[in-house]
DNA sequence: TCTATACCCGATTAATACAGTCGTATATAG
DNA sequence: CTATATACGACTGTATTAATCGGGTATAGA
């Protein structure tokens, strides 16, 4: 309940790790050592990243992958929704086909209640966790 | 990623419901058919609450649940850990025997971002959402 | 040019947490 | 007495997430 997933965690502790060594490419395989983290698992997350363009990668040996400029200005709702999709504490703040809907008795202040966790994430920039 | 339990839903949509009727009992039942949810789901619900003391219960025919007079005054952290446990988007936010732990390196930030959501669910009260 | 290292990517399986059901017992109003 | 209700543990089903597998392509360096 209220859970981030692995996987965005393990693109925030990947993020970090690139931060911390710019201008290097990083490869999964150091990475997924280093923390511990399963190494397709990690390969996959970065591969997604790169097709977001949230970082470079580079083929071969010596390659990996190194992170974008200015990647650490976006907030972590645009992150995490690229990532994993809409943030939405109940499914009625992301699609609308619950049955319940005109009977729900709670929806304004649970709509307002995911608002409220979406400004937080909004109030935070990648760059404030990987730095 | 980020969700609310089903549980939780419906023990707010109950209270809620059970708030407009102050002073009558209203069975599990009566509740499932109006909102829709499983029955036998929300009266094992309605029991932890009623364990928990948030709300009375009556047995028997005519019986039902009736809520507590001040319940609406407790935060949602509070009610939502009574219900569901320790809120934590992490698990090393919980417990501590996550392998990485030392290694990791966005602890702190994540860990903060925690202290928000609580923060904000520590700002409303039950009667907030009931009413 | 060969080989080892790395990314790329879809498909599949495993693990887990959550949602929902069932059976049985007890209480009580009428 | 009986129908309606709560009480509660055990069980099953389901969906999401986590992890693995098997194929591919690119490329640095010997």
């Amino acid at each position: 309940m209220l859970k981030l997933t692995r996987k965005l965690e393990y693109a925030l502790i990947a993020l970090r790790h690139m931060q911390d060594k710019r201008d290097t490419f990083i490869s999964a395989k150091e990475m997924a050592d280093m923390y511990l983290i399963p190494q397709e698992l990690l390969a996959k997350t970065l591969q997604q990243m790169a097709k977001l363009n949230y970082i470079k990668a580079a083929q071969g040996p010596r390659g990996g992958y190194r992170m974008r400029k200015g990647l650490t200005e976006i907030s972590l709702t645009q992150f995490i929704e690229d990532i994993e999709g809409p943030i939405g504490i109940v499914d009625c703040t992301i699609n609308s086909d619950c049955v319940q809907l005109d009977n729900c008795n709670i929806r304004m202040p649970i709509k307002e209640i995911n608002n409220n966790i979406r400004a937080i994430f909004n109030g935070i920039r990648v760059g404030d966790i990987t730095s």
